[in-house]
DNA sequence: CTTGCACCTCACGTAACGTGAGGTCCTAAC
DNA sequence: GTTAGGACCTCACGTTACGTGAGGTGCAAG
């Protein structure tokens, strides 16, 4: 059988025949004129070929199974099996979190898109899984309303601490005291009083500069509660 | 800040930023003798691009969400949650075909293997899922014993059919009518009496020739039981 | 002035083919 | 005998997101 028969036949592309033929996986006969012949022989090792390919083993590995006894068959079943169910789970980590996006910001524009899912990949880097979930809940408990104003009211409490270093108020005056208090009822409030939580938040906040500035934090206004909470 | 001290920072290789230059997806500015500088734009779209890729995102998709404000990202994240399910469900599949196989050939040699596989892709080219499903209903019914010890009454009765061919015995004959009932009863028993699912039989013998003569059927016995059993 | 490190630019390799480009073989019709 | 049209052949580059050298340059310290 010729190479366009077969490839009828088959229905793959004479272009896969001869990428099959080139990697030495299955290589027929030629012709005086060296056109290829495929005989029975080659058509039943196609089949076995098409079989293990369309069970999502490599070439390479079908090549093995199909030439060496050595191969263990279960080992490479195994193995596979193994990638496709890690494979699995890393995409359905990805939907549920495109989803929640999704969800969470249905009229959102391009950057607020990204933003978010930027906020969520750097959650996902400092918080554990048991963390990420505790946090969920509490924001559903909190509702979106409460969500939706926490931003601005700790913007302004920022700008009231800053105000003070500025006029070098000392961390023990009563008004920074209450700007502290207020800080830690926040903070509370979103982590839940976890103290495992707020080191991560911590962290985050250490790791990630750029985002911190974002939010008007740095390691001055960082040191100065601190001092004011002693 | 130079390309190794940002690649240090973020953890990936210099080799991966020369590669986001290289197609004009973060392009920093250089120095007088060439060297990469980045600066706080750049460091912010790499964190941008990071974070889009760790969802799965092309580099292609990224630069167009992070470059063109026109890029719809509702309908770029959509046909990326729809990819991801449709990868989803396809390798769950595989799983479910491949572990079916292993539990079901637990001492299988390597070809028992490959052509337990190659039947089963066979099944899925010529049954419906239902009909799969229904399939499968019936080997449990049957249990184990009778699916081992069919193969051979299969057999054997071929060589009954094949030897009347032989003689030149009339199909109308009552011994070959015996054999006939017999075949019905055979294929009635895996069907379950369905024709629909008799009806896939039959195509997947009529365009699986190869299959087919390992299981001693051909053109030659169809026709025979064909007018046997009329 | 030299050593050593960080940087640079090619450029090939990866998996499984798709897609031409340009040349040869075969078969049938004239 | 020749000629047209398929079917076949062999390069060889393109795809994705980089890894991995090879070989050359810039810069700060001893």
């Amino acid at each position: 059988m010729k190479i366009g028969d077969l490839a009828k036949r088959t229905g793959i592309s004479i272009r896969t025949l001869h990428h099959y033929d080139e990697i030495g996986l299955l290589t027929p006969t030629r012709t005086a004129a060296g056109h290829r012949e495929y005989g029975r022989e080659e058509i039943v090792r196609l089949q076995q070929i098409l079989s293990l390919r369309q069970s999502g083993f490599s070439l390479e590995e079908i090549g093995g199974l199909l030439d060496r006894r050595d191969f263990d068959v279960r080992a490479v079943i195994g193995l596979h099996l193994a990638r496709l169910q890690e494979q699995i789970r890393a995409r359905q980590d990805l939907c549920a979190r495109l989803e929640a996006i999704a969800a969470h910001y249905p009229t959102a524009t391009a950057e607020e898109f990204i933003q978010a899912i930027e906020v969520m990949t750097m959650f996902d880097k400092y918080y554990t899984k048991e963390q990420l979930e505790t946090l969920e809940k509490r924001r559903q408990m909190l509702g979106e309303e409460r969500m939706a104003a926490a931003p601005a009211e700790w913007s302004a409490l920022m700008q009231d601490v800053r105000g003070h270093i500025r006029a070098g108020t000392d961390p023990k005056d009563p008004r920074v005291q209450e700007l502290a208090r207020k800080w830690r009822a926040l903070i509370d409030e979103f982590t839940g009083g976890d103290p495992a939580i707020e080191e991560s938040l911590r962290n985050m906040y250490k790791g990630e500069t750029r985002f911190a500035e974002e939010q008007g934090v740095d390691a001055e206004i960082g040191d100065y509660i601190r001092r004011a909470l002693e």
